[in-house]
DNA sequence: AACGCGTTCAACCGCAGGAGA
DNA sequence: TTCTCCTGCGGTTGAACGCGT
């Protein structure tokens, strides 16, 4: 059906939408295929949707996002991650590709989030709970090693924590050095979510001290 | 002016799940 | 219960555009 070449693909041409908008505003929307069918146009039943409901509903809001609406996304993303219609269900006037290609485009440059990784930034290589403000990596196949380096890309494979330290344990491609105390680390979002969502969602009392490094 | 390259975003694709016959 | 149709979702693609050389 749509899959075969019978239909029109690619940009809509202003005819197209004012044929859509035109059927829309006589015979209401739903029912996309049979739409499809009876306007007219050469279009599947789920191109006429995406375009009513992205471009043609009076509802868009069309233009750049506002400080607050960015605000409100990025909040909303570390609350609920990838699921962008019910992001965009609490962004007045955006829909969820507009959300979803405003978070590629530039918020997660915004926020140097990269491929669903996070750059944390900690200022030396202890990391305390209760002030958290540091951060002790023992790497995978040496423990002994307190790890450090800059951009080092890596995958948490356990954390361990008490009162007073977390413990990263993580696979890196990278030899690990004892070098520098300034050091940043890239760990999956789902990997810091998990094992450390405070790092993720700060929380006040925690007092955290890191840095989200922009790219 | 022409070209190459990176960025943006509209549109497409595949899949899952719900509704109803 | 099963099948078909429809809708909605998230990831991906590619045309259009802007900018630097």
């Amino acid at each position: 059906m749509e899959g075969r070449n019978e239909y029109k693909k690619g940009l809509w041409t202003e005819e197209e939408d004012r044929i859509l908008m035109d059927y829309i505003r006589v015979h209401g929307k739903g029912k996309w295929n049979r739409i499809a069918k009876m306007s007219g146009l050469k279009r599947g039943g789920k191109s006429c949707r995406l375009r009513w409901i992205n471009y043609l509903s009076p509802s868009v809001k069309r233009g750049g996002f506002s400080e607050e609406e960015e605000d409100l996304i990025i909040r909303l993303h570390n609350l609920l991650g990838n699921r962008w219609s019910l992001i965009a269900g609490r962004v007045p006037g955006r829909t969820d590709n507009q959300v979803k290609n405003h978070w590629n485009t530039h918020l997660s440059k915004k926020l140097g989030i990269k491929n669903g990784k996070t750059k944390v930034s900690v200022s030396t290589q202890s990391f305390s709970r209760e002030s958290v403000a540091n951060c002790i990596v023992h790497s995978e196949s040496n423990p002994e090693v307190l790890a450090s380096g800059c951009n080092r890309e890596s995958t948490v494979e356990t954390i361990i924590e008490d009162k007073s330290h977390a413990v990263f344990s993580f696979t890196s491609t990278q030899e690990v050095t004892m070098d520098d105390n300034n050091s940043s680390y890239w760990f999956s979002n789902d990997d810091l979510s998990l094992y450390a969502p405070y790092l993720v969602e700060p929380v006040d009392e925690f007092a955290l001290d890191f840095v989200w490094d922009s790219l």
